[in-house]
DNA sequence: CTGAAAGCGCTAACAA
DNA sequence: TTGTTAGCGCTTTCAG
C-alpha cells in the first residue's frame, strides 16, 4: 500500500494524498476526510526510507557512547533518548568500547547512515593528543556534532558539561581544611574530565601552599574486587591514608570494600568521595557521599541545543554547569 | 557526490559503481580498480535513504525497552547491540516507560521506521490479559518479533528466556529445607516472568506438602529506600520473617537496607536472595547472594536466531535456559 | 563484462 | 484548492 494505491482509492492526486498526511493547510476539509477515511481504513503509513530520500532526513540522531551497561552512561541515553522523542527524533544507538580505531569506525557508521546529529556520550571522546580529535571535528563538517561531557573547540561541535574542575577542587579544599592530610586521589580515566578534576585536585593543594606526594595520586582500571585488592597492595607497600576521592562511584565502592576488608571505620578513619551520584552510591553500605556533576541537566541542555541548530537558533557552543556534593554516610562534614 | 558523478569521473555507468560497492563478481579487475580510486579520492558513500528505499531495508533493528537506565535492561541492550552490529545492523532504541498505550505508541512508530525486526526487551512486555498483546502479534505480521524473557504464542514471535519458574522454585525448597520457616516472597512485576516466579515459590510449598500464608507474599514497588520502609512497616504489623526471596536485586538491596536498620544479622537472622545477578549485586554489604538468569545468553541466542530467521533457517519459536544461584553473603548455605 | 533504463515511494515546485 | 511532474540516489533487470 503507497500513496499512488491511497490517492487511486481516494480518487485525488498523491499531491493531496501528500498534503494530507503532512498536515499542510492547504486541503479541503472535505477532501482531507475523504483521504483520511481511506488512510485509515487502510492502515496506511507513509514509507520512511522514501520520505527520508526526498527530505535527507529520517529524523535520526546517533548516539555514540563507549558501553551503554555502565549505569552512567546508560542513565545518560536514557535521558537523550527521552528528550529527542519529545522533539520527534529517534536514536540510533552505537557502544564503541573505549578503543580509538572503533570509536572512529562506528562515527562513520553513523554518518553512513545519514543521522541529522551525533550525540557523543561521554569525556572519554575527547582525547588529549589533539590529532586523535580529528575524525570528530572531520565528522562536523557533515553533522552537528553533540558532546556530552567534554569540550572540543572546532566549528559545528558543540558541549555539554559539568564544572569537574571546581567540583574536586571544592572538596579537595574542604578535606583540607577539616584536618585531612593523606587524601588518596583514586581514577581511572585520562578523559576531558578525568583531566578536569585530577587539576582540581592538584590546583586545591597549590592554592593552600601544600605540596602533593605523588604517589597520593593513583591510577587504576578494574572492577569493584579488584579495585579493592588494589588498595590493599597500596597499604602493603605503606602507603597510608585518611581519605579517598574517587573519579568514579565504582571505585568508591571498591574503597569501601578495601575500608571493610581492613576494618577501617568510614567515616571516623576514612571518608570516601565518589563522583557521579550514579544509583550504587546508595546500593552500598555505608552510602556514598558523592559528587552529583548534573547528568540530567546537561542531557537536558544537549538535546535543547540540538534543536535550537536545527531550528537555525544561535546557540551557545558550550555550556557549564555546577557539581553539587551530595552528603551521605562516608564524610562527616 | 552521488553515484553519478562518481560514474561520470571513472568513465563507466552508474550499475557499474553500484556493482563495484557492493562486490558484485562480474566487474573485471580494471575497472573495479579504477571505481575504486575514484571512490576513494572523493571518500563516496552510497546514500543509505536511496539504497533503503531501493532494496527496502535500512539493517535496522528496533529494540524496545521500558526503561534503558535499569542497569539490568542496560545491560541488555549492550549486549544485544554489540552482537548485532556483529552482524551488520544498527540499533534503534526506544524506551516506552511501563504504560501500555506508549508501548503501543513506540511499537508503532519502529514499525513506520521499517526496522527489520522489533526485539522487546524485558518481560514486562507480555501482559497476563492476551487481549492486551494483541498489538504485539499484530505487530509480528508485519516483522520478526523477538521477546527477552517473555513468550507470546503467536506467528512469527520468537522468544529468549531463562527457566524463571525452577529457579524460584529450587532456592525456595532450598530454603524450606534448611529450616527456614517464614519465607517473604517480594516483588515487584506481574510480568511474564513475575508471574513465573510466584508460581515457582507457591509450587515449591505445594510440593512439600506445605500451605503458603499469603501474607508473605508482598508486592511492593519503589526505589531502594522505600522498599526498607515498606519492610518495616510490614514489621511493625506484626509480619516476622527469616528469609526473603526477592524478584530483582533492587529489592533485595532494599532488604538488605531494612536488615542494618533494624539491626537483624544477615544471612544469620536473615537470609536474602536477589534476582537478575546485576551489577548492584556487588557493590551492596554483604554482598547478595542472587539468581543469574544468564542475560548475556539469552542476548546472543536472541539476535542468532534473529539472523537464522533473515537467513531463512528453521528456528525454535522458543528458546529456554536454566539460570543459576550465585552465592554471596546474604546466604549461609 | 558493461550500460540503459525502469522503479522504489515520497515531497515540493509549478501549473491550473 | 488540486493535479502534474521532476527529482531524491540507489539497485536490478534486461540487452548487448
Amino acid at each position: 500500500m503507497n500513496i499512488y494505491d491511497i490517492s487511486q482509492k481516494a480518487g485525488v492526486s498523491i499531491a493531496t494524498v501528500s498534503r494530507v498526511i503532512n498536515g499542510n493547510s492547504n486541503v479541503s476539509e472535505k477532501t482531507r476526510k475523504k483521504v483520511m477515511a481511506v488512510i485509515e481504513q487502510y492502515d496506511y503509513t507513509p514509507n520512511a526510507f522514501a520520505r527520508g530520500l526526498g527530505l535527507n532526513t529520517m529524523q535520526t540522531i546517533g548516539i555514540l557512547c563507549a558501553d551503554s551497561s555502565d549505569p552512567y552512561l546508560a542513565s545518560a541515553i536514557y535521558y537523550i533518548e527521552q528528550m529527542l522523542h519529545k522533539e520527534q527524533y529517534d536514536s540510533l544507538l552505537c557502544c564503541t568500547g573505549y578503543n580509538q580505531e572503533d570509536k572512529e569506525k562506528y562515527l562513520n557508521l553513523l554518518l553512513s547512515k545519514k543521522v541529522d546529529s551525533i550525540i557523543l556520550v561521554g569525556s572519554n571522546f575527547v582525547e588529549a593528543d589533539e590529532e586523535k580529535n580529528q575524525y570528530i571535528k572531520e565528522a562536523a563538517k557533515s553533522v552537528p556534532i553533540m558532546l556530552l561531557n567534554g569540550a572540543i573547540d572546532a566549528p559545528n561541535i558543540y558541549s555539554s558539561l559539568c564544572d569537574d574542575y571546581h567540583a574536586t577542587f571544592q572538596i579537595t579544599q574542604k578535606l583540607l581544611k577539616t584536618g585531612h592530610e593523606r587524601i588518596l586521589y583514586l581514577y581511572n580515566s585520562h578523559s576531558y574530565s578525568g583531566k578536569k578534576k585530577l587539576k582540581g585536585f592538584h590546583d586545591a593543594y597549590s592554592e593552600m601552599g601544600l605540596k602533593i606526594n605523588e604517589s597520593y595520586i593513583q591510577y587504576f582500571v578494574g572492577d569493584i574486587h579488584e579495585t579493592r585488592d588494589f588498595l590493599v597492595n597500596l597499604t602493603k607497600k605503606g602507603l597510608t591514608f585518611d581519605s579517598i576521592i574517587t573519579s568514579d562511584d565504582n571505585l568508591a565502592v571498591g574503597a569501601l570494600k578495601f575500608a571493610k576488608l581492613k576494618g577501617i571505620s568510614v567515616p571516623k578513619d576514612l571518608s570516601i568521595i565518589g563522583y557521579n551520584n550514579s544509583m550504587i552510591a546508595t546500593c552500598c553500605d555505608p552510602e556514598l557521599t558523592s559528587i552529583d556533576n548534573k547528568l540530567e541537566t546537561i542531557c537536558k541542555n544537549c538535546v535543547s541545543t540540538l534543536m535550537n541548530i536545527f531550528n537555525g537558533n544561535s546557540v551557545p557552543f558550550r555550556s557549564v554547569f555546577s557539581a553539587e556534593l551530595v552528603k551521605r554516610e562516608t564524610t562527616d562534614f
